[in-house]
Formats: structure tokens, sequence, C-alpha cells
DNA sequence: ATTAATGCAAACATTTTGCAGTCTC
DNA sequence: GAGACTGCAAAATGTTTGCATTAAT
């Protein structure tokens, strides 16, 4: 396991975001520090990332995946995401957790890790109808 | 909005399962009962099924997509997947809903729907270190 | 008869991979 | 210096689409 310049521009670009980012952005916020890394190597980096656990590979019901940096800090959050706007708040609730865990259970499984998407009309399109500022997020 | 022969047996099929399917298992399956049926048609005639309500369109950590066809007699369930053998076991939980309620409108959204998906260790996996038969859908 | 829906094949978007060259250890 | 890692371009995968033809209304 080689500590590559490339490997190290990438994961310092994953640490410095709180935001969730798809493949495609990660490997421009990279190119903006190093303009040779490679879209390839971007693809290639980012299971050593998700498998590590640093960063959850995450469905929001896009065509494209996004990845969420926040797990090494939070490990059990959900998410809330407007399904006018994209934008997306996480939470946590110790409730869910305890809950999750107990039917896990007596189902028979043992847990690994749970995903709870909640999708819903944030407070400005209840408000205006539809959101300001739409995400541009890609 | 035509009730072509190729849309019926492909409704058939659908409502003939309570198992999540992918678009390539409901176009061998729609094949069997008329070869004729496109790729094309399975695709074109999906979003139909998942607009309406009848069909959701799930994500399982796979690189395809998997549909659901029991949210018509269950609309709140939820998902607890095996990670080695990929079964799936629905569950619903009252208390989970309502949690869910409180935060997402505490939050200051309006909550139009959710999942929830658990990833887990079956029994199976847990006895013999792995499970028997590996699902072979695809 | 009109025109929505089909099958085919080509196009698409995202992700993966083979290979020759490069850089870390 | 060995071989893990890279960039490039080609391939693979899952899904969508243009077009000429078919068939439901």
């Amino acid at each position: 396991m080689r500590l590559t310049s490339q490997r190290m521009t990438i994961i310092d670009v994953v640490f410095s975001t709180e935001e969730h980012f798809t493949a495609d952005q990660l490997l421009e916020w990279s190119k903006a520090k190093d303009s040779s890394i490679s879209r390839a190597t971007v693809y290639r980096t980012l299971p050593l990332l998700t498998e590590s656990g640093l960063v959850h590979e995450m469905d929001f019901g896009k065509d494209y995946k996004y990845y969420d940096p926040n797990y090494a800090e939070h490990p059990n959050h959900h998410h809330i995401i407007c399904e006018d706007c994209d934008r997306i708040v996480e939470f946590e609730s110790k409730k869910i957790e305890k809950i999750e865990d107990e039917i896990t259970q007596k189902l028979g499984f043992e847990l690994r890790s749970q995903n709870l998407r909640i999708t819903a009309n944030c407070e400005s399109f209840k408000k205006h109808g539809s959101c300001k500022q739409k995400s541009s997020l890609k």
C-alpha cells in the first residue's frame, strides 16, 4: 500500500469537506489541486475509502452514487433529502438505533450497518411552493 | 395510454411475484411468457409502474436497481439484506414510523417517503460462516 | 386512419480494466 | 530494483433513445 501523491491529494480533498459528493465532483476538486490526477485513479481510490469505512457510498435516488465523508465522526447518522431542491440534512437518533438492533436480532440477523433515507419537502418548499436555490451538486 | 399485449404481460409478471427483481429479471420472466418482448419495452414500462406507485425502485448497494412490488400492500415497510447471500427480509415498525415523523417535522420538513435498509448477516451465515445458497438474482 | 407503442440497434453515462510507463518503498 | 500505482484509452455495464414498423383505438 503506497502513499502516492495522488492518493494524498484525494484523501486531503475528502477530509476537507463535509458535503456529500460524487465521483465526478471528487475528480474535479482533486484536479484543482493536482491537474494530473486521472478519473481512473479517483475510481480506484474510492473503494479504498469506502472499504476502510472512512467514506460511505450513498444512494439518494439519483443515477450516480454519492459519497458521504461524515461517517467517521457520526457512524450511525441518517439523512433527510428534499425531493425538490435535493438539500440534505443529517440527523442521529438513539431511539431508532435501538429499535433497529432489536428487530434485526429478533429476525435472526446480526446488524452490520444501516441506512435510513427520508424523502421530504423542506421549509422553503412549504413556504414558497418551490425551493430558492436548487443544489447544483452532480 | 394503450393497453398493449406486452404491457399486459409485464404487469402480469410483476403482480405474480412478491420477490424483489431487477430489470433484467423482469425481462427474462416476461420473455418466458412472450418471447417477443424486448428489453426496451421493459425499460419503458418500468417508469410507468414506479410513477404510479405500484412498484418502488430500490437500492440495495448493488450496481443495478431493484424493484419492489410489495409497496401497494405495505407502504411503509423496511428491508434487511444479508451482506453475504443477499437474502432480503421485509419488516414493518410503527415505532420507527412515529420517530421518523417526529424528527422530520422537528427539522422543518414534511415527510414524503422513507427508505430504511439494514445490512446484516443472516442466521445461516452466523452458523456456517457463509450462506448455503447464494441468491442468483441479478 | 391515426398515432402510441414496439423491436432493433446505436448511443449514453458511469464505472472498470489492460497495458506500458512511472514512482514509492 | 521490484512491483504497486498511474494515466490513457478501450471496454464493460446498465439504461436510454432514434427510427422505421406494427398494432390499439
